[in-house]
DNA sequence: CGGAGACCGTTGATTCGTCAACTACAATTG
DNA sequence: CAATTGTAGTTGACGAATCAACGGTCTCCG
């Protein structure tokens, strides 16, 4: 009997799960396909122009993209082509490091994140946030925080930094 | 003051959304890498395999199994390409309608999940489940339920269809 | 100094999934 | 019955991400 606990999976558990899976492929789906048709880029576009915004004069190394965005380093080198052809950011090499090389937002790039912005996080209110109460958000961020690959408390405005945004892209932002 | 609460997204909000979205991304790396190594089958095959496994005399159209899987009617074409390649599927035309083609569970392609379904079920207590506490996996399946994409009550033990699995893989299944 | 090893970013080849177009068949409607 | 419309599955062309391998650079230690 005690074995099957082990090598079943059923009920509260296997739905957690596939709920789990199914959701994510869903909302990514739908949160994509509207980021494409109202602003020409992807979330992970999406996503990389943000860590640049929040990070220090705005750029950072590929490798801390890399991690930010749990791509490969050959992955952002390619997702970071096209947004260097597109304008949106620049490279630039580092002076104290001939290795590093600087992924650098540009005016144009900080302007298509405020501009995508709005809608982008209206859109996961839309598909994630607003299917729960503020405390059921809470113990959500609690309890996904536990599992591998989440970051527990490096929120940006959490107040241990000080509570306020470096450099954040104003007063649409975030995701 | 409330306009900026519409566009910014803050605190637990952010800290659940980014969790949510990381977590998948590691944990669904994770188990794909095990699954591979150990079975030399990706996650999209395990979840073909069992899906077919569960459905009456193990045979489903492949309209049928891209709902399932979230896949696209050309994506699932292509995986079960590879999977009659292996030898684990066939494919099988139904005699009602010509334009239906069943995929087909093969002896082969049962005790590959079989063989696969215990590591993986182990896998995913150990990157998921075992993270919670039952009350708490409870209380993600109530919650990550009401997301889209997810469909509540729809888990194998539901007691609504008699409580019993048709021809379940054995002792070691389901995800 | 000079070599060993680690690290950063890029590239080529490959895999995986999508979209759009197409074929074949079924169902509906006049 | 014929024509239209809709559905199932496959295919070609493409985009996105990976892995493995490489070239250039830094660091550490003999």
């Amino acid at each position: 009997m005690a074995a099957t606990v082990d090598t079943i999976l059923e009920g509260a558990a296997l739905e957690a799960w596939r709920s789990y899976l199914q959701s994510h492929a869903s909302i990514v789906r739908m949160l994509d396909a509207d980021l494409v048709a109202e602003h020409g880029i992807t979330t992970r576009d999406y996503e990389v122009l943000l860590y640049l915004s929040q990070a220090d004069e705005r750029h950072l190394p590929m490798s801390a993209l890399a991690e930010s965005t749990m791509l490969t380093r050959s992955g952002i080198t390619r997702l970071v082509d096209g947004l260097v052809e597109a304008g949106l950011i620049e490279r630039v090499a580092c002076p104290k490091d001939a290795r590093v090389s600087y992924a650098q937002l540009t005016d144009r790039g900080y302007s298509k994140l405020r501009e995508a912005g709005c809608s982008h996080v209206r859109s996961i209110r839309r598909l994630f946030l607003e299917h729960f109460t503020p405390d059921e958000i809470e113990q959500l961020a609690s309890l996904l925080g536990r599992l591998p690959g989440a970051q527990p408390g490096r929120g940006c405005t959490a107040s241990t930094d000080g509570g306020r945004q470096p450099a954040g892209p104003g007063d649409c932002a975030a995701a």
